[in-house]
DNA sequence: AACCAGGTTATAA
DNA sequence: TTATAACCTGGT
């Protein structure tokens, strides 16, 4: 399957896929980026504001992919929204083109149970032996990639074998909270149903997960667009903007950033920890 | 060689 | 309720 999508905007598909929400997605050499997504393997490029997506999936893949990439939300309206906090106007200027995905939640809450005290070099590595050694394989284009594997899968794997893909301390939380995905002690699915605190407090009674990990978990794979993740680049933007640069508690943090920004908290997020993480200097892989 | 990187957990005040 | 240390791994 091969699709043109055009006029679309604003959209930067290079910062979206090294923003640090998805972990999957690999620059080629010829400047498209390649991932599975799901089932499939996507191959995305963008020339403008027109997007060339191929992909070993059938032609309903293209719903499916446009969900995932968020194109159906407008994004200037979003902005513009934004840009009424006027402290905002150079974080929206340099960040445009950001979206937040529609990721699997499964697949989200374990890289994020990695990501945890971890760099992203780390993280892409670790879920990529994960899905080598424990996903389907997939063919695209004479290559192999591979899904990532189910929660039974991780659920029956050992803690030492787990280890092997580098996770270290976390292939406890990782097998235990598969565990009780598998057993449907806990329907990932339908959580989003739900209140967001709701769900919040429910996602961190999974080992491994705590706030900022439950908060990325909605953010990038329920759409509750409340949740407002707090790693050290946001607590350090958010110290700079809004608190004369002094330490301060991620609780208080939390409850500025939800109050100010309410529904639109995530999005103001991501544009912040791009931000915060890019301006002057190189985009870090 | 010591320290850090997109936090969580256990333990103690 | 809030503070502090330990923690796998890979890199400087």
């Amino acid at each position: 399957m091969r699709t043109v999508l055009k006029d679309i905007h604003p959209f930067n598909f290079q910062k979206i896929a090294d923003g640090g929400q998805a972990f999957r997605w690999n620059l080629q050499e010829d400047g498209a980026y390649i991932g599975v997504v799901g089932d499939s393997v996507f191959e995305i490029s963008q020339k403008g504001d027109g997007l060339v997506i191929e992909s070993n999936g059938e032609n309903d893949i293209i719903q499916f992919i446009k969900e995932y990439l968020d194109l159906n939300r407008n994004y200037n309206e979003l902005e513009m929204e934004m840009l009424k906090f006027k402290e905002l106007i150079p974080v929206v200027g340099f960040s445009s083109g950001y979206r937040i995905l529609y990721q699997d939640p499964w697949e989200t809450t374990i890289s994020f149970i990695i990501s945890a005290n971890n760099h992203i070099r780390n993280i892409k590595n670790t879920i990529e032996s994960i899905c080598r050694a424990y996903g389907e394989p997939i063919n695209y284009k004479g290559k192999m990639y591979y899904k990532f594997p189910s929660p039974e899968i991780l659920a029956g794997v050992s803690e030492d074998e787990l280890k092997c893909t580098k996770c270290g301390y976390r292939a406890r939380y990782i097998i235990e909270t598969a565990k009780i995905i598998a057993d449907g002690q806990l329907d990932i699915y339908n959580l989003n149903k739900k209140p967001t605190q709701e769900v919040r407090a429910k996602l961190v009674t999974l080992p491994g997960v705590g706030r900022k990990v439950a908060d990325c978990i909605m953010l990038y794979s329920m759409r509750k667009f409340d949740a407002f993740p707090i790693d050290v680049w946001i607590q350090r933007i958010l110290q700079h903007m809004y608190f004369d640069d002094k330490k301060t508690p991620l609780a208080k943090l939390q409850k500025f950033a939800e109050d100010r920004f309410g529904e639109i908290a995530g999005f103001v997020q991501q544009y912040l920890f791009y931000y915060s993480r890019n301006r002057g200097q190189d985009i870090v892989k």
